[in-house]
DNA sequence: AGTGTATGCTCCC
DNA sequence: TGGGAGCCCTACAC
């Protein structure tokens, strides 16, 4: 078979080869159905999928026009946003990565962008622990401790009121109280920015907390706690999986591992809680146009919409979304909030859309499976176009001979229009997100944070990059010292890919070798930079 | 290079 | 509806 071709071609697969894979994706492995499929709904949705197909030929042409007709008074956005939809997925070929941090010891369990300031997100990991960083200003860094404490030591919290010294000298001082309490899991499962301070994070964690979280050094807030249930080895059974918030609602949901939805105002004041779905909630979110429509993804297998002035048990919620699998969750595109993206445990990424909730508009295969080791996996939106971003776990029972990408195709096609890749981050990205702007993708993988753009920045700002990842390293190992000194069991080291320190370090070595460096990223680099 | 370890999910009783 | 055996098979430290 193509199999072994394909490994081979590993690093230096070009430029022509992956968009080749990319059309391969899209065409014979998605299948017919899905094709007919497409069509279908091209005839349904009518004007507007035509036109995006239409604009394809008239390309960068048909823009000036739209801004002619706007100009005239016209509203013609969603049609000028397709236009321009379809060079900035050209200019995709030319991303590639741009560098990385491994901030923590743990696995990387969530990220989320900054909402303003495009070059900054915050991360959370298994380990409870929340970073925030600048990636553009390596030293513009915040690190939040994970919990790990039981109410009995209230004076930890103290931590939280200077992170940034904590970053820096703290990780070998404060190691021995957080042994004992230090469960399995204080992992960050779900975290958003507060929309009315963006200084502060809602956090749900595997400790059983939903908290509000300060990057200046305030106390945290604990808005909800779970039950203690008193075992022997882990202080809570049950603990929040995700959080989301509604300014205009004043209120915060989240899930538990067990099904239980709970409402929350902003202040943690109880609106509602039962349980809702049979297994975990993954994922809980509000709708951004439509506050009072709340979509919930879990284990159960199911989707479900929920009509929050009309929410009052299990049986009450507005469209069930069955899945053949888990499901990890289910976004709201955030351009007009009227499709929800949702990714489940197996190969499957379905976009449904708000003219017909009943079926789904698209289901793409695309291997994702769960693996209790990894962080699910989660397609998400782009800000403004129809695009998905999601990262590829391959398998060869769904598509021979894949390589760990991340891929981006369009939602309205369901076609695979790009993927990224590099030899020197090789593992499986979990989560990616593009960044408000639209123009930068951040990606969890392992523990390693990684940013991809168009800048050539592993050469232009590679001392920045070198900076960035030594002294993450530096930290890790500290904190590494004081985790092993706390639980034998919850030891885990924060190394960047072993190639990828190699890079580095050979970047450091010699300045001229700049432009030589490994295929994927050269030959994306050799693509036009638009911008 | 080889081993151990890490609070997922499913299925069956 | 709860508990536990069995399985999914990565990424890290030592």
């Amino acid at each position: 078979m193509k199999t072994r071709q394909k490994k081979s071609a590993d690093a230096s697969e070009s430029k022509s080869k992956v968009k080749k894979r990319a059309g391969e994706n899209s065409g014979p492995t998605l299948s017919k159905k899905l094709r007919e499929r497409k069509d279908g709904e091209t005839s349904k949705q009518g004007p507007h999928l035509k036109s995006a197909g239409a604009h394809k030929r008239g390309g960068y042409g048909s823009i000036l026009h739209y801004i002619y007709k706007s100009t005239l008074g016209q509203s013609l956005h969603s049609k000028m946003r397709q236009c321009l939809q379809e060079p900035f997925v050209r200019s995709l070929s030319s991303y590639h990565f741009h560098g990385a941090t491994s901030p923590f010891d743990r696995r990387i369990t969530c990220l989320e962008w900054h909402p303003t300031h495009p070059t900054t997100l915050a991360v959370g990991s298994k380990g409870g622990d929340i970073y925030l960083q600048d990636f553009k200003v390596p030293t513009k860094k915040t690190f939040l401790q994970g919990m790990g404490v039981g109410d009995s030591v209230t004076d930890m919290k103290f931590n939280k009121l200077n992170p940034s010294q904590l970053f820096t000298s703290s990780m070998g001082g404060l190691h021995v109280c957080f042994c004992a309490q230090s469960g399995a899991g204080d992992f960050i499962g779900g975290m958003k920015f507060c929309p009315t301070d963006l200084s502060k994070v809602y956090v749900a964690s595997g400790e059983g907390t939903l908290t509000m979280q300060s990057f200046e050094g305030r106390t945290p807030t604990v808005l909800s706690r779970s039950q203690d249930c008193g075992h022997d080895h882990h202080n809570v059974c049950y603990w929040y999986c995700c959080v989301d918030v509604s300014v205009s609602r004043q209120m915060l949901v989240t899930g538990d591992n067990v099904g239980q939805l709970v409402l929350l105002g902003l202040d943690g004041q109880k609106i509602f809680s039962d349980k809702l779905h049979k297994a975990k909630v993954t994922h809980a979110e509000f709708n951004p146009r439509c506050d009072w429509l709340l979509a919930t993804a879990s284990v159960d297998h199911t989707v479900k919409l929920w009509d929050l002035r009309n929410i009052k048990d299990k049986k009450s919620f507005l469209h069930e979304m069955p899945h053949e699998r888990a499901v990890n969750s289910a976004y709201f595109n955030p351009l007009d909030c009227s499709k929800l993206l949702t990714t489940d445990q197996y190969d499957q990424i379905r976009i449904y859309s708000s003219s017909d909730w009943s079926k789904p508009q698209h289901i793409i295969q695309h291997p994702h499976r769960q693996f209790q080791h990894l962080t699910p996996i989660k397609a998400t939106w782009h800000p403004f176009y129809d695009l998905i971003v999601v990262g590829r776990y391959p398998d060869d029972r769904v598509c021979p001979g894949d390589q760990r990408t991340i891929d981006i195709f369009d939602s309205n096609t369901a076609e695979l229009v790009c993927q990224l890749q590099d030899p020197t981050a090789s593992g499986i990205k979990s989560i990616n997100k593009f960044n408000p702007m639209g123009d930068v993708i951040g990606s969890g993988m392992g523990v390693t944070v990684l940013v991809w753009d168009q800048n050539e920045s592993l050469i232009s700002d590679r001392h920045k990059a070198q900076e960035e990842t030594s002294t993450s390293v530096d930290s890790l190992r500290g904190q590494r010292r004081r985790r092993q000194q706390r639980s034998s069991r919850d030891r885990r080291g924060p190394v960047v890919d072993a190639k990828l320190k190699k890079k580095l370090a050979s970047l450091e070595e010699s300045e001229s070798k700049t432009k030589t460096q490994t295929g994927c990223t050269k030959q994306k680099q050799v693509q036009m930079r638009k911008k």
